[in-house]
DNA sequence: TGCTACCTATTGACAGGCAATATATTGGTG
DNA sequence: CACCAATATATTGCCTGTCAATAGGTAGCA
C-alpha cells in the first residue's frame, strides 16, 4: 500500500463528502473487497492530509452519534489529479520492468 | 518503490546473471529512465533476496576487478511469477479504486 | 597526477503503515 | 435487562524497507 495510500482516500472523496469509517467501506467496495483498509492507517492518514490542505472536515451528527465528515479541498482536487499521473508513470514503469517486451533476436537492433 | 522491489530484481535477473551495478543499469535502462536504484537500495534487497533462497551468487573476476553475480533460482523463478501475479491484482485493485467506472445517473441499480 | 567510470558494501535515519488497544453509541436478540 | 455486533473515532508503538551518505577499491585516460 505504502505509498499509494493518499490517492486511493483523495479518489474516495472525489464524489463528496465521507466519514472515515465509510472511507473504509468504500475503498474496500471499489476494490472488490481487496484492500481492506485499518483505522490505525487512514485516521492518521486523513489528520495529515488535512494538515496539508488537501482535505476539509465538519462533524456532523446522527442522533448522539458523532462523525468526522471529510470532503476535498481544491488543492485536493489538483493534488488527485497528480495522484493519477503519478500512478500512471509508476505502474508503466514498473510493468515494463516486470514484463519486458521480448527483444525478437530476429531483428536489428 | 517500497513492497516492488523484490519483483523488480527478480524480472532483471530472469534473462540471466547480473551484478548489482548492471541490475541498477538494466532497472533503469527498461523503465525508460524512470527507476533510478540506489547501491543502498539494492545490496541489502539482494542479499535478503539470497538468504530466502531467491537468488544465488558467486564471484566472477574481471581482470583484477571482482563482481558478485546473482542469478535466479528455482525458487526465484517460482517467486517472480507470484510476483507478477501480485504485481497485476495490486495494480488492478488501486486502479479500480483511482479511476472508478462513472455510475451513470439513469440507469437503474 | 587527477579525474571519471566501474563496483561492492555498510551505516543511520526516516516515515508510512499496521496491529493492538481504548472508548462510546446504537440496535437487536435471548 | 444483559449482552453482543455493528457503527464510529482515535492513539500508541513497532517494524521494515528505502534512501542518503559514506567508504573503499580497480581501471583507464588525459
Amino acid at each position: 500500500m505504502r505509498g499509494h495510500l493518499d490517492g486511493l482516500l483523495l479518489a474516495v472523496l472525489e464524489q463528496g463528502p465521507l466519514h472515515g469509517y465509510a472511507i473504509i467501506a468504500a475503498v474496500q467496495e471499489r476494490s472488490g473487497g481487496v484492500l481492506e483498509l485499518r483505522t490505525g492507517t487512514i485516521y492518521p492518514a486523513l489528520q495529515r492530509l488535512e494538515r496539508l490542505g488537501l482535505l476539509r472536515s465538519s462533524w456532523d451528527a446522527v442522533g448522539e452519534r458523532r462523525r468526522r465528515c471529510y470532503e476535498l479541498t481544491e488543492a485536493g482536487r489538483r493534488s488527485l489529479e497528480e495522484e493519477r499521473t503519478a500512478w500512471r508513470e509508476f505502474t508503466t514503469a514498473i510493468g515494463s520492468v516486470l514484463n519486458p517486451v521480448p527483444t525478437s533476436p530476429g531483428l536489428a537492433t
